[in-house]
DNA sequence: CGTAAGATAACAGGCATTGG
DNA sequence: CCAATGCCTGTTATCTTACG
């Protein structure tokens, strides 16, 4: 029993007899095999404690070419392992310090050459290493992006739940008491106090009042009052018909209105009194004194306000109702709809669609988890406002991508409390059909423009400015699938980007006509002219380039991207002789370049007969070419000399045709 | 020197089959 | 069940080129 060399850290790779096995697959009892990739004759099994427990018996053989690596070669690609993890797990990692170094190391202990040949190459390894060293960043971009998407709300599950909250908005409160066919029964009582107090429906709900005569109680408290010293008010919206809503729109609290309301219905002691709580700031604007609370109970806390906003005020509902209010009597729109929270309210006890009357604009305020404000609207405002179609199309309004979820985009809020502010001011936008989109507000102004709203009863235009050049974004159905890179395709197709590649490759190996764009130089010419020397300059090569293009009648300002001078890749051996006097030309497009190619054989009887126009290649492909024409006058000269055909233009038998 | 992108050879690992 | 072998599909590592 001997241990098992693993020649990677994943353990999938091992070293046996020097040579490579890899993982096959995991035996009953959790050992491993291995075998060799390449002859997959030869394989080992190894057991968990990292043992070998079987071996290939002494007359098996590697069938084929498999490679055996030379002891300094396994020592090298070790090293190399080590600098790969390096770059991997190390933060402040090196790629040159730890390449040179190890470098360095192996070439003190071994041979100098073998490890200069077996040492990965340099350009290699940084590469290598840098794509490792990322992959570490890949990784927690990865996992931030799984929590996002574990944690992402589909949009038909956003919807409904959306317009549940509109439908069943009482739900979250009521779940121990299931008594709602109890309001049917008491629907004759005048809205004003279902209204005036929500505190009152709840203790409806637990029929603590069932049998007790709220109107009449009322009535009567209302007309002693305004014969006594305070006078009261209760004020109707016109325009709606309904009353404006001053009610407290605190739900967590309701457990414990409820614990104090249980002691007084024992009693039996029922009285109505009105409270009049003092308004901030004093106005004298009769149609905004609605501040009064009218209560049921005198030892029911009333929690005092009033609607002018501080700092960084969260919205209450109220506030949104407010302002709601004043666009829906203020908007042009007769077709619009506009529902603030207690009209949302109404409309569940009115058994309410939202799909109903697809003709009306709708706009709803949604108040999400009582943490946050955003409107859901069926209102287009990119189609105009005669296309009253029958079909709806609901768009949501959330200037904080709140649920992540976000069908138009629109501009970002930087604090949190402003979202109520937003909501107003994307609705009265899309009263008066304007795309919210295309603003961004000023968030200090909003609150300013809201505050003078309660002062004044004005309601101005929150101050915006217009973003013009802006794509709209609606999310998430829309996915263009336009020109995508390889890695974008991939990530869309959930596959690595190799994948899209290999396919691609398929796809045009059994089906022609892809016209997959290529990376590389394709646009660039080599202009070499032997007439002239060296360049000193730019501007001299530009003269140089110029006549020429000039020739080939092509327009410099039009299709040539830009120009330089390139030196020889190999001025390492014969420097002196070896003075490369090219110009690379940089085109803007394909057919500029093919025709400077295509007509540069019209040059050579004319004045710039020593003008030569080739396509520029890269070192590699250079290389080739050397050695094509290397192996072409090779063979070329064996022939005898009478035996070679030259043709008229001078050509040899064997000609340069990379295979 | 670090990085990006695409091409490509080698590789990973599951599945199926055959034989002992 | 283990071992040997082959196939398929997608992955990984490396190479090449380019850019700032």
């Amino acid at each position: 029993m001997e241990k098992i060399e693993y020649f990677d850290l994943k353990k999938c790779i091992i070293l046996f007899d020097n040579y490579k096995l890899h993982k096959v697959a995991s035996n009953a009892d959790g050992s491993v095999r291995f075998r060799c990739q390449t002859c997959k004759s030869i394989s080992v099994t190894v057991d968990k404690t990292d043992l070998i427990c079987r071996k290939p018996d002494a007359s098996s053989r590697h069938l084929g070419q498999c490679k055996k690596y030379f002891t300094i070669e396994t020592i090298c690609l070790k090293n190399y392992e080590e600098i790969k993890h390096d770059a991997r797990t190390e933060p402040s990692f090196s790629f040159s310090k730890s390449y040179g170094e190890g470098l360095q190391q192996l070439q003190e202990q071994y041979d100098l050459q073998l490890v200069a040949q077996y040492y990965p190459k340099e350009p290699t390894a940084r590469v290598t290493c840098s794509k490792n060293k990322n992959q570490e960043k890949d990784l927690q971009i990865q996992l931030i992006q799984e929590d996002f998407y574990q944690k992402r709300t589909e949009f038909s599950i956003y919807f409904t739940n959306l317009t549940h909250r509109i439908t069943h908005p009482y739900e979250q409160d009521l779940d121990d008491v299931d008594q709602y066919k109890d309001t049917e029964e008491e629907e004759e009582m005048e809205k004003i106090i279902e209204q005036t107090i929500s505190k009152i429906k709840l203790a409806k709900l637990k029929n603590s009042y069932k049998n007790f005569d709220f109107i009449d109680n009322f009535r009567e408290r209302l007309k002693s009052q305004e014969n006594g010293v305070i006078q009261t008010q209760v004020v109707y919206d016109q325009e709606n018909n309904s009353m404006v809503s001053n009610r407290c729109s605190k739900r967590k609290g309701t457990q414990e209105e409820k614990e104090s309301i249980k002691p007084k219905t024992k009693t039996g002691t029922l009285s109505i009194e009105i409270k009049q709580e003092k308004q901030s700031p004093p106005t004298t604007s009769t149609s905004f004194d609605n501040s009064r609370i009218y209560t049921a109970d005198e030892r029911i806390q009333v929690e005092p306000f009033n609607f002018a906003l501080s700092d960084d005020q969260w919205l209450m509902g109220r506030h949104i109702d407010l302002a709601f209010d004043y666009i829906q009597s203020h908007s042009r729109n007769s077709f619009l709809f506009i529902a603030n929270n207690w009209k949302c309210e109404e409309l569940i006890r009115n058994n309410f669609l939202i799909h109903e009357s697809p003709e009306m604009d709708k706009i709803f305020v949604v108040n999400v988890n009582n943490l946050h404000w955003i409107i859901l609207t069926n209102i287009n405002p990119s189609e105009s406002e005669n296309n009253q179609s029958l079909e709806q199309n609901w768009f949501v309004y959330d200037n904080q991508n709140f649920h992540r979820v976000h069908m138009v985009q629109s501009e970002h809020q930087i604090s949190s409390n402003d979202c109520g502010l937003f909501a107003i001011a994307y609705a009265q936008l899309l009263a008066e059909r304007l795309d919210p989109f295309n603003y961004k507000f000023d968030q200090r102004l909003m609150r300013i423009t809201y505050n003078s709203f309660i002062t004044f009863g004005f309601l101005y235009d929150f101050y915006f400015e217009i973003i013009a050049e802006k794509q709209k974004q609606i999310f998430p159905f829309n996915v263009s699938c336009g020109e995508k890179k390889q890695i974008e395709i991939a990530k869309l197709l959930g596959v690595s980007p190799k994948c899209v590649s290999s396919t691609e490759k398929r796809y045009e190996e059994t089906c022609s006509g892809s016209d997959r764009s290529r990376p590389g130089r394709r646009r660039k010419l080599n202009f070499r002219d032997e007439r002239l020397g060296i360049g000193a300059n730019e501007d001299e090569d530009i003269e140089k380039v110029d006549p020429v293009l000039n020739a080939l009648n092509i327009d410099r300002s039009k299709t040539v991207k830009r120009q330089r001078r390139i030196k020889s890749s190999n001025s390492g051996d014969n420097t002196s002789k070896k003075v490369l006097d090219m110009i690379v030309v940089e085109f803007t497009d394909d057919a500029a370049r093919l025709k400077a190619l295509r007509d540069a054989r019209t040059l050579r009887g004319t004045e710039h007969k020593d003008a030569y126009i080739n396509p520029d290649k890269t070192a590699s492909e250079r290389a080739l070419e050397r050695e094509l024409r290397k192996r072409r006058n090779e063979l070329n000269g064996k022939f005898p000399l009478n035996q070679v055909r030259i043709d008229s233009e001078g050509r040899h038998r064997y000609g340069i045709k990379p295979d």
